[in-house]
RNA sequence: CGGGGCGUGGCGCAGCUUGGUAGCGCGGGUGCUUUGGGAGCACUAGGUCGCAGGUUCGAAUCCUGUCGCCCCGACCA
């Protein structure tokens, strides 16, 4: 490919609307457009960067022995009633784009294809001897996004494989689950990306085991958590840890009510008194919207130095209350101006006590006039320790709590913090990095082939439904990681594998009749040495076409320049900026090995 | 949705406070010169100042409404 037949559009300036480097670059190196907020235009540089992703992702899927196939993205809403999805995904925060057809009904745009697939599966797959099965497709996502960001980190419109396994039984889940770990371990090695393998929560999708692949990048919109021993990796969302030993409560305070005027914050408590905060109960009051019930007060324990953990209270949430039919919309914490429209009495905020009577919900016109109350594992084991008294300015001094009120229901709602103790090994402390997620891999058991009534015969001659796997790799975001991870202040370092090209052949001038005839004779033989090879003819000054190299990433440029009178190049390698001169005659024999090796990726350590 | 900010030639911005001929840099076109790290000179094209109302003799500028976008939080590949 010649520049000059390229539609190269390269910006000087950075555009305002974008944050990070990737999102600048691809910018600025005329590889994306954006068309609306979270979509973009995919400009000919950048397809081909995604089809080169794509066609590691397709190599490695089949060789798993996966299907491709390609599914509808209009998809009937009765489907998705079937499967309980529809209200959550569509109303309140759902990020479906949905909509109405002519005739009346109702559809969405397709925002991943469980429902679909199982659809499908229910209608194809009768025996066990036809398991297991496999299908993936490479295609466009759309979800409405509460906030696009990034470019095409969080896109409204993105591309993504997903592919989905059908079982007769969760061993051969687990093998196909394995398989796809192993695949996914492969395409990120090849595709040149540094990546982190961490147990995940499963979110909306839902399933047993889960596990993400994080690119890991500063920018990252997820935060890590693993031992420096290798041993354990999780998203915070899911990490779970040791709580650090609270601290003893001074033994000279004695039990009782302590006045604690205006120290509604565990911080002002613990500079006032002197408690420690891993001795202060948090007390939280969260509402929980499902939909079709009425809203759900939940009242929180939480030790004063802990936070909570938001995902592993929906989780909890969602365990004891939702049904298919009845999914959690939101949940949030309860403000004051809230419990009066409620016809709820005032609360004491910041001297709320786990002791908190019920019969404070009596007013309530829809709540349900009962807390549902939760603790986490850390406040059981405190003997003594402070909380709120339920009155303004005051606080108790309790011993322990049976002396209090019982102790509520005991569920892992903390936050792991980077620093506690892991629990695998008390030595180990949890360290944090960021990451982007670019892969999840799901076990999802049955949700779905029950909801959907997806039954296949067993060998012992019954029905049961699917056990079902389901695996993503954001493609066009993975495409966006690796210029996170792979740039620098001149621009993208494409690794090989991924790069629009592989090569870029530069002529210094472009009047010079030596430079242009060696230049074209190595095009051609660069081509004919399958090289990804592009030509940069156009009549720019050298700075503007070095610039623009640099710019775009190309892995190796070739200058053909002053020595081309007598047959010298100068060969130079876009990340090092190392650069040699020699003979072109010399080029192939020399650049060869080192593409190669480029192409397979990264080294696997 | 809550909070913050921005809409002025293709891109980056100034002008708005204090209403009065719409500007700058980059980019585009033509010509000459230049030619190994975003060239110089000359000429040139290109803007309903997001949109709709209002105030005013007069609005990019003031007021009201509306739409779009970006950033911080709740969502996820």
């Amino acid at each position: 490919m010649r520049v000059s037949h390229l539609m190269l559009v390269t910006l000087r300036d950075d555009p305002a609307e974008a944050e990070i480097a990737s999102h600048r670059l691809l910018l600025r190196g005329g590889y994306i457009r954006r068309i609306a907020a979270g979509v973009y235009a995919y400009l000919p540089l950048l397809w081909r960067v995604l089809s080169k992703i794509n066609a590691i992702v397709r190599q490695e899927m089949d060789r798993t022995g996966a299907l491709e196939t390609l599914l509808p993205q209009l998809q009937p809403a009765e489907l998705w009633e079937r499967s309980g999805r529809w209200q959550g995904y569509t109303a309140g925060e759902g990020i479906m784009f949905h909509l109405i057809d002519r005739q009346d009904r109702a559809l969405g745009l397709g925002p991943t294809h469980e429902e679909v697939v199982t659809a499908l599966a229910a209608d194809l797959l009768r025996s066990y001897r036809q398991l297991p099965v496999c299908l993936y497709q490479i295609q466009t996502k759309f979800r409405d996004e509460i906030r696009p960001r990034f470019g095409l980190m969080r896109g409204r419109e993105f591309i993504m494989k997903d592919a989905y396994s059908f079982h007769a039984d969760p061993t051969s889940l687990a093998d196909t689950y394995l398989a796809m770990d192993q695949a996914y371990r492969r395409i990120f090695q090849r595709c040149g990306l540094r990546t982190v393998a961490v147990e995940a929560d499963s979110g909306a999708i839902g399933g047993s085991a889960s596990q993400e692949f994080m690119v890991t990048a500063e920018v990252g919109e997820d935060l890590i958590l693993s031992s420096p021993d290798g041993c354990y990796a999780a998203n915070q969302e899911r990490a779970v840890s040791m709580a650090p030993p609270a601290l003893p409560l001074d033994p000279n305070v004695s039990t009782g009510v302590v006045a604690t005027p205006g120290q509604g914050s565990i911080a002002a408590l613990s500079e006032a008194h002197g408690f420690a905060p891993s001795r202060i109960l948090k007390v939280l009051l969260l509402l929980a919207r499902f939909s079709g019930l009425p809203a759900q007060p939940v009242l929180v324990c939480l030790r004063g130095d802990q936070q909570l953990n938001e995902v592993k209270l929906r989780n909890a949430l969602v365990a004891t209350l939702a049904d298919p039919s009845h999914p959690l919309l939101e949940l949030l914490p309860i403000a004051a101006e809230q419990l009066e429209s409620e016809g709820v009495a005032a609360l004491p905020f910041g001297f709320l006590g786990p002791q908190l009577d019920d019969a404070v919900l009596e007013g309530a016109n829809h709540w349900r006039r009962q807390f549902l109350r939760l603790a986490d594992p850390s406040v059981a084991e405190l003997d003594r320790f402070v909380c709120g008294a339920n009155q303004l300015n005051q606080h108790l001094v309790v011993d322990g709590w049976p002396a209090l009120t019982p102790l509520p229901e005991l569920v892992d709602l903390r936050s792991a913090q980077p620093g506690d103790p892991c629990l695998h090994d008390p030595q180990q402390r949890l360290v944090a990095c960021r990451g982007i997620e670019v892969g999840h891999i799901f076990q999802l058991g049955r949700k779905y082939s029950e909801a959907l009534d997806a039954r296949f015969t067993t060998e012992a001659g019954t029905d049961e439904a699917f056990w079902m796997g389901c695996y993503g790799i954001g493609v066009s975001r993975l495409a966006q990681a690796a210029v996170e991870q792979h740039h620098d202040g001149k621009g993208i370092c494409w690794p090989v594998a991924i790069a629009p090209f592989e090569l870029i052949v530069v002529v210094a001038n472009g009047q010079d009749p030596d430079q242009l005839s060696l230049a074209e004779r190595l095009y051609g033989e660069l081509r004919a040495a399958a090289v990804d090879v592009l030509l940069d003819d156009r009549s720019e000054r050298a700075g503007v076409k070095f610039k623009d190299a640099d710019l775009i990433g190309i892995p190796w440029r070739v200058v053909v320049g002053r020595g081309a009178a007598t047959g010298m190049v100068e060969l130079v390698e876009r990340v090092s900026h190392a650069s040699e001169e020699l003979p072109a005659t010399d080029l192939l024999a020399r650049l060869l090995p080192r593409l190669v090796a480029g192409r397979r990726g990264l080294e696997i350590s």
